[in-house]
DNA sequence: GAAGACCCTGGAGTGCGCTCCAGGTCAAGC
DNA sequence: GCTTGACCTGGAGCGCACTCCAGGGTCTTC
């Protein structure tokens, strides 16, 4: 009978994380649960562990710090009666993102607009050449 | 005759960074001169300081690491002659900003997809009560 | 039963971008 | 002439998020 489950590499490869990663996330408290382990007492990442640490990923290439995804995660492990406090730090979340990308998308105009400008200039001397 | 340019403090505040960081770009090599100096060696910015700063702060933050900055500061300091290493260079920068706004964007809608549920299943509680 | 591949733990190390001193100079106000 | 406050320099320190060992176990393959 075959151990069920991704091993530390394949769910590394499979989430596009680093195995270091991953077990760092575990020991910071960032998971729902200990990773179930083989008889040698290798990690075996079930469907479960793999969603979560998934939705992980994607708060934290928004930019939410660890401690903020430890916090969510302690509130989904206290189990339900919290929910209000769950929405609460997503909500937060949510907006500061919204501000981070206005701000970003209005730095990106700037930028372009300066590109524009070199564009131009080198177009007019390869003319004038 | 009152010195000209702000001080380091006014430099500060119209720019939204403090005099450590103002310090800290001068002596890592990111701006465009040494800040001229009043008799008694503080820091005047002139309006030509002020404009490469604001441009810096817009780079650094769309998140262009420093030494690439740096970079593009040795470029124009280096003078006429090199636009097309300059426009390479943002070129690529903006390339990279739109990889991440498009990530961010799509990372937060399924973010946004579990707030809605959050939301929906509160009310559900609420009208059950 | 030796070699190689994979995994384990605890803890140290790294890169980035500031941020914070300590100790000193200088100009203005009382 | 003394305090106060803003600024100076060089350099140490910090928070974050990993990343990288050293030393050791286990499983498979030949």
């Amino acid at each position: 009978m075959p151990s069920t489950g991704q091993t530390i590499a394949d769910a590394a490869a499979t989430l596009g994380l680093t195995a270091d990663t991953l077990r760092y996330y575990e020991k910071d408290g960032l998971l729902l649960r200990a990773v179930p382990r083989d008889p040698s007492g290798h990690r075996r990442y079930e469907t479960a562990d793999l969603r979560w640490i998934e939705l992980v990923t994607r708060l934290r290439s928004t930019g939410m710090p660890i401690r903020d995804v430890r916090r969510y995660a302690e509130l989904v492990r206290a189990g339900e009666g919290n929910e209000h406090e769950r929405l609460a730090l997503l909500q937060a979340h949510r907006e500061e993102v919204l501000r981070q990308l206005a701000e970003v998308t209005a730095h990106l105009g700037a930028i372009e607009y300066k590109i524009g400008s070199y564009e131009d200039r080198l177009l007019q001397l390869e003319r004038s050449a």
